[in-house]
DNA sequence: GGGCCCGCAGGG
DNA sequence: CCCTGCGGGCCC
C-alpha cells in the first residue's frame, strides 16, 4: 500500500546521503525515478536532482517537470513527455487533492538544496498541471507544487506565520494525516461504485481519470459529530453532492429519494447505515 | 566536471 | 515478465 502524507519519524529538514537512504526510510521508495506513485493511487513523493531544466524552486513553490522524452546519456530533452504513467500519477494528486512528499538533491541548484545529500521538503499539493513547449522545444508537462505550510498559513487571515515551532508542525502533521486517512475510505465507497453517483449514475471523465466526491451522510463536524465510516458515506456527482448537503433531496428509509425522482444505487459491498439516512433527512425537512 | 554503464526496484 | 528511470561510482 502507497503510503501518502507525513512518514512517523522524518521531519521537515532532515537530510539523507542518498536515495537508498531515502528509499530505506519510506520518504521515495524507487532509488532512480523522480516521482513516486501510480497512475491509480496517485504520486505520494518527488525527488528534484537537477537533471530537468525547465524545473523552478521558489521554496514554497515549485515548477516541477514530468518524467521522460530525455536522451539517456545527455539528459536534454530530445522528445514530448507524455501523460502516462508517473505524470499521469502527478495529476491525480491533484484531483484527489493528495500530499505529495518533496525532497530536494545537493545537485538540484537552488538557494533551497542541501550542500550535499538529500534534504527532505515536506508536504506539497499539486496546484496546477498543463502542458508546454519546454526550453528544447520539445513538449513537457508541467506541475506547479505549492507548500502544505504556506496553505495553511493563508487561511489564518491577519495572523503572521511565526517561525514553526516543533509543535505547531506535529499539528499540522497530526491534521494531515487524518485527511489522507479520511481520504482511503472515501476512496474505497468511490470505487465500490467506480466513481459512479449513486443518484445520477454519472461518473465524470477527466484527463486524470474519473471523478466523485464522498458525502458524508450524517455530517462530520460540529454539532452533528457523524462518523468517518463507509456506512456514513455516499459516492456522488458535485452537483448531488451540493443538492444533498444543503437540503436539495433526502433518502427515504426504502432507500427512495425525497424531492428527485428514482432511487438511491446500492452495492452488495456498501451497507448504508440506516440511521445516518434519517438523522440527515430529520435535519433536512423541506417546506412545501 | 562530463561521459559511460552497471544496477536495482517499481510499475504496467 | 519486460521496461523505464531526476543514481552513483568510476573513468578520463
Amino acid at each position: 500500500m502507497r503510503k501518502f502524507g507525513e512518514i512517523e519519524g522524518i521531519s521537515r529538514g532532515q537530510i539523507f546521503a542518498n536515495r537508498a537512504e531515502l528509499a530505506k526510510v519510506g520518504i521515495h521508495p524507487p532509488t532512480q525515478a523522480g516521482i513516486s506513485g501510480s497512475s491509480k493511487e496517485g504520486a505520494d513523493s518527488i525527488v528534484l536532482s537537477g537533471g530537468y531544466e525547465d524545473d523552478r524552486d521558489y521554496g514554497d513553490r515549485i515548477l516541477y517537470t514530468g518524467a521522460g522524452g530525455r536522451d539517456e546519456n545527455t539528459g536534454r530533452q530530445i522528445a514530448d513527455q507524455q501523460l502516462t504513467r508517473t505524470n499521469l500519477a502527478l495529476a491525480k494528486s491533484k484531483l484527489d487533492q493528495l500530499p505529495v512528499r518533496v525532497t530536494r538533491s545537493h545537485k538540484h541548484k537552488s538557494e533551497f538544496s542541501p550542500k550535499e545529500g538529500y534534504c527532505y521538503a515536506g508536504l506539497y499539493m499539486v496546484e496546477d498541471y498543463w502542458r508546454e513547449k519546454g526550453i528544447s522545444g520539445h513538449y513537457i508537462w508541467h506541475y506547479s507544487l505549492v507548500s502544505c505550510e504556506r496553505l495553511e498559513s493563508k487561511e489564518q487571515t491577519g495572523i503572521r506565520d511565526n517561525s514553526p515551532d516543533y509543535k505547531e508542525t506535529e499539528r499540522k502533521a497530526v491534521v494531515v494525516n487524518r485527511i489522507i486517512r479520511d481520504s482511503t475510505k472515501a476512496k474505497r465507497v468511490k470505487e465500490w461504485h467506480r466513481y459512479q453517483c449513486q443518484v445520477c449514475g454519472l461518473a465524470l471523465e477527466t484527463s486524470a481519470g474519473l471523478y466523485a466526491e464522498a458525502a458524508h451522510i450524517q455530517p462530520l463536524g460540529m454539532p452533528h459529530n457523524g462518523p468517518d465510516d463507509e456506512s456514513n458515506i455516499l459516492c456522488l456527482c458535485p452537483n448531488h453532492h451540493i443538492l444533498f448537503d444543503n437540503g436539495g433531496f433526502t433518502i427515504n428509509e426504502d432507500l427512495s429519494l425525497n424531492g428527485i425522482d428514482g432511487d438511491l444505487v446500492t452495492t452488495k459491498k456498501h451497507k448504508i447505515n440506516l440511521n445516518f439516512v434519517a438523522y440527515h433527512q430529520a435535519h433536512n425537512q423541506k417546506i412545501d
